[in-house]
DNA sequence: TTGAATATTTAACGGCCGTTGATTAATATT
DNA sequence: AATATTAATCAACGGCCGTTAAATATTCAA
């Protein structure tokens, strides 16, 4: 069943130049300083027109954040059938790959504000998908130092808003022991 | 040498008041949909006075988070004075105890997009302090299972923003091979 | 090719923003 | 208690926001 209903030129034509002049912008300046009137003259569309199409900017953020998570999560899927998570944890480079593609986006991405719109998808669908597949015997080799206390402490920020965000559901004992048995699982100790 | 110049109590006054307007507006609805207006009424303070103290409503939550972090801090500082990691990594139960104390902010703060402001702060801060206490040997106990994978994943989107906010300092596939390491240490595998 | 459908433009609205200059009020100091 | 200092108010500015209604232009399909 071919579902397959033309889209009207016009909407199509409007929303690929106010995409690219969003996208041309983003990387110029800061997101928070982009304003509508901006992207409406560059793309050569009324400033109403904008607002047919998208709610306002952080909507157009959306949008284009939407696309490079399918993008991440179709990467994973392609290379191994049955499990996405197999795939991101057997080998990453193309994930790291991807970014690298996209550099530009991504940069302004994370020196900016909004990251945590682009964090949260990747998150959450990366936990989802991790669960599965836990639990192993281990050999470690090295790990560079400030990458792993990078590693860590982002670690640590996520479980704290995890526990947050679902109304601490564990007291404040257990979750100070689960958290030094994952700094103990990964060598970080005190004194 | 006391260098405490006394404050105008009209200064303290409205700032207290600006602040506690603030918090109460914060806890109740979403932060970008606060206006100065809002502030100002509640506060019972001409709408100028407020932009007398604050550049404007990101200020005013920055000023609060950097309240909360220099609580952090000192918490950890406290506990052990040769080393501000040696506290933290020991037990950090007080430091769940703050936020537990502190949840009606910080709940807002994590259900909100200003999250990352605060996540800046404190992961600055841990990686800093971490990176002095890494290395040692380990004995493996057991994680509840879904608060392990949010830990891993948050670590992971916080290795790539590492990655891009340094310029891509490494290739991908050096990155690839200290996640997978990374990991591996931790007892997540493919397959 | 023509008519129907609809995307876009135009102009205008009230609202909040951040800033300014002049005025009024509160405070600190003597 | 009188005075100098300075904080807060008030009113007004141009700017962007998000929305609307009517007019215009473009596309689609018969």
């Amino acid at each position: 069943m071919e579902n397959a209903i033309k889209t009207d030129r016009r909407i199509l034509r409007t929303k690929q130049s106010i995409r690219k002049s969003f996208l041309e912008l983003f990387a110029e300046k800061e997101f928070e300083h982009i304003t509508i009137n901006e992207i409406a003259e560059r793309a050569n569309v009324n400033r109403g027109t904008v607002y047919l199409h998208y709610n306002d900017k952080y909507d157009l953020l959306d949008t284009c954040i939407e696309e490079h998570i399918n993008e991440l999560i179709s990467l994973c899927k392609n290379r191994e059938n049955d499990s996405v998570s197999q795939g991101m944890v057997h080998d990453p480079k193309p994930i790291f790959d991807y970014f690298h593609a996209h550099f530009p986006f991504f940069a302004a991405m994370f020196s900016n504000q909004r990251a945590f719109l682009f964090r949260d998808r990747l998150l959450n669908f990366m936990s989802t998908n991790l669960l599965l597949k836990m639990e192993r015997p281990a050999n470690m080799p090295v790990i560079e130092h400030e990458l792993k206390a990078q590693f860590m402490a982002s670690a640590f920020i996520g479980i704290v808003e995890w526990w947050i965000r679902h109304q601490t559901p564990h007291t404040t004992q257990f979750m100070a022991d689960q958290v030094r048995n994952l700094f103990e699982q990964n060598r970080v100790y005190p004194a």
